[in-house]
DNA sequence: CTGAAAGCGCTAACAA
DNA sequence: TTGTTAGCGCTTTCAG
């Protein structure tokens, strides 16, 4: 592999004006820099990443943890967010290194690692909870970071965490008012057991949007981990009420999943079911789904770490003087559930 | 951040004697290792992995593209390859950076950037194709490398090339013997179009040991892309003759999930239906599938390229003497697809 | 077993 | 504008 002094010897200038080429190109005479690009073609020159990242003490490097393996079905959210990172940090010559870890502490173990061996300047965090112990930590160490999640429950937000996050509440309620306007009159909710700050803030826009009485939204509301079989539970309990259900908002894909595969168990194939994440399987099977706009979720944690453009690693900020988070909007992809045949009506 | 001369001062030692407590640490008498040891702890020395990098001339950093997004039932498997593959590889002390590509010539485009710049040491291949155009190039330009996926459709494969794969045919042989030694008879196939070389791996497994003639063989299998609605129609299809399958095996867990749909809406919904992958939506769905075995993937993988133990990489291999790949062996996960009620019975 | 010297490839200061 | 000098932090010679 040639080095600056090769090309440098070969553009007949100076070991310096080589990197100047590279890196600050306009303080280069135009005719030299051609010389020195010429050479650099020709030797299929390559800086040494090590050497720079040694003297410019930066890796332009961003750490992530993968997420543990789950479900699966909602655990594809977070593969493609992770799949557009590496995108989006590519088009900013910055690169990605992926870990995994059982746990918090643990994680901040191999955060600890990374950042102190110097392999890694910034790290994304995917999904907070509450009161999250990496948050404070990660501040008080000075470990550049931003999280896809907010920060849940904190009654002081720390103003030097940055964060995006989508907007789950939004989403539901117009998916909601959306059924509404469609003439569902019953809109039932399957989620998330309390606390989970994405499942309550989910709730909470079904709650705002499907103009139910107390003890309708109590009739018409279901809560269970997430999966496949508990939305089918979930969703056949509501089916089988008296008033059944014109319509179903569901906190995940899988359990919309479930929930759909209940209906048409229960010969009602064309109710409305409304998933969220709208993961591919989604898709495969012609559920409605809120699709989180992960394009710009990325965007947006790359311009809060490292500002608009470049690839310098800004430090926590030090005041709320800036915004330092972003929430996003998801939106609803419509989708007729009844494209594919699931079934509960053989031969129709 | 502390270096080694911190470290040393510490110590009471020379600089020197640090790096050997770090990487020979046999050569260093107990006491002075102690003392250094405490040092480190005491200060929180992390060596500076750029420094390293430079002067031992290795990134012990690994490569993978991650797979363009797909239908995602079937991408999933490729996602949990990556994350067992962060996995070991922090066994090992390795890193691994994710970077993603359009098209075989851009993967090598970013290859040879990580690789000159000395980022990465080894790449991993996931999936190859017919007469993949990469594996020459790689080997060509010594990037030492292995795949997962064999060298399809090549006469003479490069005995320089590493790979590891798993045998779909035995696995879709197994799965289909199982079948019939529990009763079945005629037992369909769902696979993908000619040439694949997966795809063709898989459905040899079927023709050995599906005990049909010719004619029959022609009845009872499907050709399509993959995905969830175009098995549902294949499927479909089959059903519908005059004697129909008494069970359904498929190339993919996409196919199969719409398989078990079509079944279901045709009044079948205990038609065992296998699919291949044991992706998540196959445990959540309950359906029967046949498993990579990705863990012991990941470590042969692993093996072949740094050996049984060790984070050097070792070059591609020079000639045929010693065994450059692996052929793993998949297994078939039984359950019960009724154990959702998936629909086409209302009220059972 | 421990210490001194050299240099991996690069870029930030400074001098010319 | 270009060239010179001086390290970044580490490990690999080679003497002691």
């Amino acid at each position: 592999m040639p080095t600056v002094d090769d090309v440098a010897r070969v553009a007949q200038v100076s070991r310096q004006t080589v990197s100047n080429v590279l890196n600050s190109p306009d303080i280069v005479r135009e005719g030299t820099r051609a010389r020195v690009q010429q050479a650099i073609d020709d030797l299929g020159y390559r800086p040494h990443a090590s050497a720079r990242r040694l003297r410019t003490r930066k890796s332009s490097t961003i750490g992530v943890r993968l997420d543990p393996l789950r479900d699966g079905i909602s655990g594809a959210v977070l593969d493609r967010f992770v799949h557009k990172l590496a995108e989006q940090a590519d088009a900013r010559d910055l690169r990605v290194m992926i870990f995994t870890a059982d746990g918090h502490d643990d994680e901040l173990a191999h955060i600890r690692r990374l950042r102190d061996g110097s392999d890694v300047d910034a790290f994304v965090l995917i999904g907070t909870d509450h009161g999250d112990s990496r948050i404070s930590w990660l501040i008080d160490n000075r470990v550049p970071f931003v999280s896809f999640g907010r920060p849940w429950g904190a009654e002081h937000p720390n103003p030097r965490h940055r964060w995006i996050d989508v907007d789950g509440r939004s989403g539901v309620r117009d998916a909601v008012a959306h059924l509404r306007a469609s003439g569902a009159r019953r809109i039932g909710w399957i989620g998330w057991p309390s606390p989970s700050g994405t499942g309550d803030e989910r709730r909470a826009g079904w709650v705002e949007a499907c103009g139910l009485d107390e003890a309708d939204r109590a009739r018409y509301s279901a809560i269970t981990e997430d999966g496949v079989p508990e939305g089918s539970r979930c969703a056949e309990g509501m089916l089988a009420l008296a008033e059944p259900p014109d319509a179903i908002v569901c906190a995940s894909d899988s359990l919309a999943l479930g929930a759909l595969m209940a209906a048409q168990a229960a010969g009602r194939p064309d109710l409305p079911v409304v998933g969220f994440d709208d993961t591919p399987v989604a898709a495969a099977v012609g559920l409605s789904s809120i699709e989180q706009p992960l394009d710009e979720v990325v965007a947006a944690a790359l311009a809060l770490l490292f500002g608009p453009h470049g690839d310098d690693v800004l430090p926590n900020p030090d005041s709320d003087e800036e915004p330092t988070h972003r929430l996003l909007v998801p939106r609803l992809v419509e989708r007729r559930s009844s494209h594919l045949r699931l079934g509960g009506n053989p031969g129709a």
